[in-house]
RNA sequence: GGGCCCGUAGCUCAGUUGGUUAGAGCGCACGGCUGAUAACCGUGAGGUCAGUGGUUCGAAUCCACUCGGGCCCA
């Protein structure tokens, strides 16, 4: 007789082979049509908030594991505060302005379109290259699974969000803490324009190297000895720069002697000494020495403070002073400084209170300040400027020498550096009370920062910042929304020009600030507060994409109703400590004095298997979509889950097999659950009371797991879920509990208490289960619940909507059954690995077909024959189970002696019920029941 | 060069206030099952805890330095 037919075996049309890449566009589908974003937030609409507020991603280019991980990393964040419970909207941004994108539009249209376009035409393409990335994007990050609003996102581009801009821009200058200043940057004398670092292309490039000497106008005493003219030698590259100059930079700890050649000192570093004189070409080196023979040495310490005369303004003087960014490997330890032509200069100037004089116009031409070389383009002065020197004394000798230098990406032509008006955050001084720095820093202590050491980060960043340069010499952006008196040069910037800029952006968009005249949107009343003059000609540069992004604070955040300010969280990248994280904190606080943000939660950098950042030319780049192709988004998803994001984060080929690997187990456990809860309802349900010890013990299993997991994700510590979950499916289900019960789920009558005890039991871990890993395995779950019996999904069409889940049992005997549990499992290893000596032996091959015997101390028989002995044969898959004295644990292995009973399997006594000769008691009292 | 951070088996992670032979799962090898079957069960082999030096009776754990790596500056 063919008995599988009388079994309840596991029956599922859930696959066993996931095939993801084709699957999860289907489950996408489905969300769109139930509209299971606008469900969730409807379901928890009364509830408390928790907003995680998304970082605005560069609409440029496809997504990469970067962003993927960290919207994923977000989205299971999102998820899982909605099926607790909380109100968790979700408004994904895009950053839309910025040079990058207006780079690329340049690139595309060439140099010769580029010339003949206006700037409202640039604009409009750069929208229109902006809006099609952020198409993409939007596409791609939903592909992952990321649940949001992505038919209204936030787009820096949007009209309202801009006007948000000058909103913060007025609360800051209305603070005193905006200001005019000056700045070197890039500059193509060609072009007429300021480059971005991208815009600059490096080459190598010959120029001058010269030797000049600054005439000490107070010599120290040491080095007047000698009664001959004193100087401090400098070395430089860019002798056009020196009419700018207006110090002498040393090491503050080198020691600086004297050389005696040609009837002056000249004073450098000791250790460049056997250098220069080589390039000098110096037979011999005449140090000044003291009256004991020992060369004078001074510190550049001591000399600081001192004055010399300025090498092409004779009427003027420069003073030496220390920095920390002089090097003593090549030159003379001594560094020609000019403020307006360096960007260190420019900082070692603000830190000493130095002029920074800006001779050189845009056309690359000297002005006055340039002295004998007015009128003279910079290219064209370095020889005249090196004659001159040499025409007075001061130069030691002219060389040239060859170097890396910046070259304008359009016209390849050498860039200049040169200081040029710029609008600054002021980071100390504050018209009002405290500085922002005070302020960002008191702030920071009111937000909740994971990692923990993340603090002392964004901290020492806060400290240690110089002022924050907000001005852009570009197109592609939102103007610094100042204006200009076009007769006195005086800076116009009220309430009233504000709000009407406000209101003009709100309307039309930042657009308008290129394409109107100021009468057109300014109140007619606005007139310069210094000569009363009323034309005014509107700001040319835009502001900083980083303040733009950073103000979604309140261009997002209070604009949207469903948000507000402070948001819950803030989570990116590491990175953006000194981004958006600070961007955002800086211009809240100047405006509103308090963080964005309760919480900001920052993970590491994805880096490939050995610990190496991605990159093209290491080859060593994975692109989500690939993965998602290949293997499912979830597989990604599991991988951000699984990863500690506390440190940069892995991926590999091999690492992904193995998440593969993992996911495959985890559907297989599904699989299982729900194949063997075909024919099961709730209303078969068997209580507590009645359930079978193991069963109980499955359930206090299963409630340990909810509560470690829920601890986890409100921890934040998502690669403990994964490991808690996974660790479950393997250890507790599959290789105990759920292979301890197929013989009675599939053998035991398919009403009998026996076995629906077990279906409940296995129906409370898959409802549970399937939640616990919802938030990360955002496809897999929903395929899993739209498989489960109607019953068990409660009306809820997704499982998004689902909620948490909660296993509760009786805690007095659940601590009872943990320890009880605790022997019967260390028995049971025994017992395999006794069951693998006798199947090595060839004695025995499947368990069942074994007689165990234990023998072991008083306290662990008591524990197993409280549970029965019979109990223990199931538990342990043997035909029977004998307990000896012993004072160790051991186990001895014979074969059954019953017959294997043609039903279940077993090796059982035969033949017990006359109307089944052939069967087991068990099963013939089954057949004959059913 | 500076700030912050990281380096435990092939992979992902545990290792409580320093305290017995450093753990788990996966992978791998070998075996079993063939009623979870491109699944499932079992056994086993894998580690100078990046390295060196120190503190200590005792260090993966504390300190210093070195090497390798990441982010941000310069």
């Amino acid at each position: 007789m063919d008995y599988k037919s009388t079994m309840n075996l596991p029956q599922t049309e859930f696959p066993m082979r996931a095939s993801l890449a084709t699957r999860e566009p289907k489950w996408l589908k489905f969300w769109e049509e139930i509209d299971v974003y606008s469900k969730t937030l409807e379901a928890t609409k009364d509830a408390p908030p928790f907003i995680l507020h998304d970082g605005p991603p560069y609409a440029n280019g496809h997504i990469h594991m970067g962003t993927a991980f960290n919207k994923v990393f977000k989205d299971l964040i999102v998820k899982y505060k909605t099926m607790r419970g909380f109100y968790s909207p979700y408004v994904p941004g895009w950053d839309c302005h910025g040079q990058p994108i207006e780079h690329q539009v340049e690139k595309n249209l060439g140099p010769a379109r580029m010339a003949e376009i206006s700037q409202a035409e640039l604009r409009a393409l750069c929208r229109e290259y902006a809006m099609r990335f952020v198409g993409v994007q939007a596409t791609e990050f939903q592909r992952l699974g990321v649940r949001g609003d992505f038919e209204r996102p936030y787009l820096t581009l949007d009209p309202a969000y801009e006007a948000g801009n000058v909103r913060i821009f007025k609360e800051l200058y209305r603070h005193g803490m905006i200001y005019k200043g000056s700045k070197p940057i890039h500059w193509c004398t060609r072009c007429k324009t300021a480059l971005a670092e991208a815009e600059i292309e490096y080459g190598d490039e010959a120029s001058d190297s010269i030797y000049v000497g600054f005439e000490l106008l107070d010599p120290p005493d040491a080095f007047a000895a000698a009664d001959l003219p004193v100087s401090v030698l400098i070395w430089t590259t860019t002798p056009w720069t020196l009419p700018a100059n207006v110090a002498v930079a040393l090491a503050d700890d080198a020691s600086y002697v004297g050389v005696v050649t040609g009837g002056s000192v000249l004073v450098f570093a000791e250790e460049l000494v056997g250098q220069v004189a080589e390039v000098a070409g110096w037979e011999r080196v005449e140090l000044l020495s003291g009256a004991d023979g020992e060369p004078i040495r001074v510190t550049g310490t001591e000399l600081s403070g001192l004055r010399y005369r300025h090498p092409i303004h004779p009427d003027v003087e420069g003073v030496l002073i220390t920095g920390e960014h002089v090097e003593l490997s090549t030159g003379t330890g001594a560094v020609h400084t000019a403020p307006g032509h360096g960007e260190e200069d420019w900082l070692v100037g603000r830190r000493f209170g130095l002029p920074s004089p800006m001779p050189v116009d845009d056309h690359g031409v000297f002005d006055a300040g340039g002295g004998p070389f007015a009128g003279m383009h910079v290219d064209k002065a370095n020889p005249a400027i090196i004659k001159f020197l040499g025409d007075v004394g001061s130069l030691l000798l002219a060389g040239s020498t060859s170097h890396s230098y910046p070259h304008c990406w359009r016209c390849k032509q050498k860039v200049i550096f040169r200081a040029t008006e710029q609008w600054f955050v002021s980071m100390d001084s504050a018209e009002d009370g405290r500085s922002l720095r005070e302020g960002a820093l008191d702030a920071i202590g009111t937000v909740e920062w994971i990692p923990g050491w993340s603090v002392n980060r964004i901290r020492s960043m806060v400290a240690d910042r110089p002022d924050w340069c907000i001005s852009r010499q570009r197109a592609w952006g939102v103007p610094i929304p100042v204006f200009t008196c076009v007769s006195c040069g005086e800076t116009v910037a009220t309430e009233e020009t504000f709000d009407a800029v406000i209101s003009l952006f709100e309307t039309e968009g930042a657009d308008a600030w290129f394409t109107k005249e100021p009468s057109e949107y300014l109140p007619e009343s606005v007139s310069c507060s210094r000569c009363g003059g009323t034309t005014l000609k509107p700001e040319d540069d835009i502001v900083d994409v980083w303040w733009e992004s950073g103000v979604s604070h309140t261009s997002v955040l209070d604009a949207r109703e469903e948000l507000h300010r402070p948001a819950e969280l803030y989570l990116e990248g590491s990175d953006q400590h000194r981004g958006w994280f600070q961007s955002a904190l800086l211009t809240s606080v100047g405006a509103y004095d308090a963080a964005p943000f309760e919480r900001v939660l920052t993970h590491g950098f994805i880096v490939d298997g050995d610990g190496r950042k991605m990159s093209k030319s290491l080859g060593n780049v994975i692109s989500p979509l690939d993965v998602i192709e290949r293997s499912g988004a979830d597989i990604i998803r599991l991988w951000a889950a699984a990863a500690d994001y506390s440190q940069d984060v892995s991926i590999s080929d091999e690492i992904l097999d193995r998440t593969s690997e993992a996911y495959r187990r985890m559907r297989n456990t599904f699989r299982f659950l729900l194949s063997n809860l075909y024919d099961y309802q709730p209303s078969m349900a068997v209580e507590w009371e009645r359930m079978s010890e193991i069963d109980r013990y499955a359930m206090v299993t299963l409630a340990d797991l909810v509560e470690r997991v829920t601890r986890s994700y409100d921890e934040w510590k998502f690669h403990q879920v994964y490991r808690a979950v996974f660790d479950y499916c393997v250890v507790d289900l599959s290789s105990f509990y759920l292979d301890v019960l197929k013989d009675r789920l599939y053998s035991d009558g398919a009403g009998s208490v026996s076995r629906r005890s077990a279906q409940t039991v296995l129906s409370c871990v898959l409802t549970a289960l399937v939640r616990l890993v919802a938030p990360v395995l955002t496809f897999t779950s929903e395929e899993v619940w739209q498989f489960m019996p109607e019953a068990l999904r409660e009306g809820h069409p997704s499982v998004q909507l689902a909620g948490w889940p909660t296993v509760d049992v009786p805690a007095k005997e659940a601590a009872r059954l943990r320890d009880a549990y605790r022997v019967v499992l260390e028995v049971r290893e025994a017992v395999t690995k006794a069951l693998e000596d006798v199947r090595n032996a060839k004695v025995v091959n499947k368990s069942q077909e074994a007689a165990v015997t234990i023998a072991g101390p008083a306290e662990m028989r008591v524990a197993l024959e409280e549970r029965g002995l019979d109990a223990m044969a199931e538990m342990f898959i043997v035909s029977s189970v004998a307990l000896a004295e012993g004072e160790e644990l051991s186990v001895t292995v014979e074969p059954a002696s019953g017959e294997k009973c043609p039903r279940c399997w077993n090796h059982r006594q035969i033949g017990v019920d006359p109307s089944h000769p052939e069967l087991c008691g068990r099963c013939a009292g089954v057949l004959a029941a059913g």
